[in-house]
DNA sequence: AGGATACGGAGGTTATACCTCCACTTACGG
DNA sequence: CCGTAAGTGGAGGTATAACCTCCGTATCCT
């Protein structure tokens, strides 16, 4: 029972799989989002369906193995735009750099926006990215760069506005979301008409915006 | 062959079965959206299956019956609009109007993105529509209130980002999308922090935007 | 009352996705 | 160089979901 089930180094065929595999599924899941099946997967990479599945025990394997490293390194850019000389400029940076991640790549993406797979490992990132925000915004506010009603869910809210258009225009137009992150950039940074009218975001509402309509179908996994 | 399959009044339970169905999809297609089975229209009319399918020859039928005349009120609202004094009031008011409705009807809002029941009686609508809020936006922008690097697809884009965000948002926090409006309402504004970049979207981008991820499954209609 | 009209819901058809089985092939240590 | 453990492909099992139809039964209307 001993846990020294241990590193038994595949072969060198198998290994090299494993990476076609991955390199495929990296552009696919970006292409497409999660919603591309693993056959699909299998195809692009040139291999057959079950050595999927050998070397990835379910497509949430395969999911994580991919974007595990993509979103800790968001969660870093957050606290790298803190290093900014200037706060607003820090804060721009930090926009452009993760809309840019995730405009480009759907299944980034999917996992960020959490649907459908939503698990620890993204929430431990998620929170990190939440306080390091907070801070960001903080500073742009203190500075006066930023409108002083803005709080961290809204920015959550408008990534996921720019990514969802963004990641749709991708192929055809990839730089179009640039424009409506700068529009919405003049509106964070003006003084504002007034103060911005209802309640931002709470986590119901999140839950809810992850879950397209109503109670979705879950991707028959568990 | 002749075309006189003249009206032959429905029975009166038939007329009756019709506005319950009517009705049901309503409510089912503005929770849910156009993705809405038509058995589940028909269990919310509290009807059988073939009793929908008897009064209306597939799903696209209904929807037009459903959302004909609400789609020429939108392009009717931008008419109205250009009959305020002030002209930015005129543009705030279209798009609240427009967004409150496709905010809190899903449905609305599938038909007027276009997925997946893109027909005539939708684009001449649309034709109208694209006029009157070029106009709406000239007068703006002669007036001094709007910025001048804005063009009519801004607008729908907008449009699209914020209606997807309210639809779905719609049941837990349905004023949400009024915080984002707002938001994007004083970038629109400002004179601007310079130009913005990248070019509007253009039909070949509304295409895209229309159709989710590639070339997506058609809903087994045709 | 009786014929035309309408009804319900089971089920045919099609489509898609996840994942497994198993006969065959390949790598590689001795 | 050969035997065997490791690996492979892809057909297909299983599940889900949506659209739409068939047909025995019920309801309306004259």
């Amino acid at each position: 029972m001993s846990s020294a089930r241990v590193i038994r180094p595949l072969r060198a065929d198998a290994a090299r799989n494993r990476e076609k595999i991955l390199r495929a599924a990296a552009t696919v899941f970006a292409q497409r989002g999660l919603d591309a099946s693993l056959d699909d997967v299998a195809a692009a990479a040139d291999v057959g369906v079950a050595t999927v599945y050998r070397r990835f025990a379910d497509k949430e394997s395969l999911v994580m193995a991919l974007f595990e490293s993509a979103i800790d390194e968001i969660a870093a850019l957050a606290v790298a735009a803190r290093g900014f000389e200037n706060s607003w400029d820090g804060l721009v940076w930090f926009l452009e750099e993760v809309l840019q991640r995730q405009c480009s790549d759907r299944g980034l993406r999917d996992v960020v926006v959490g649907t459908p797979y939503d698990r620890d490992w993204v929430s431990a990132a998620k929170e990190r990215l939440g306080v390091a925000v907070g801070a960001l915004l903080d500073r742009a506010q203190r500075d006066g760069y930023l409108r002083r009603d803005v709080v961290v869910a809204d920015i959550a809210v408008v990534e996921m506005m720019i990514s969802s258009l963004g990641g749709a225009a991708a192929e055809v137009a990839p730089d179009l979301w640039r424009r409506y992150l700068a529009l919405i950039l003049d509106g964070l940074a003006a003084p504002g008409s007034g103060s911005l009218p209802a309640v931002p975001a709470d986590e119901v509402v999140f839950a809810a915006l992850r879950t397209p309509t109503g109670a979705r179908h879950r991707p028959a996994g568990t």
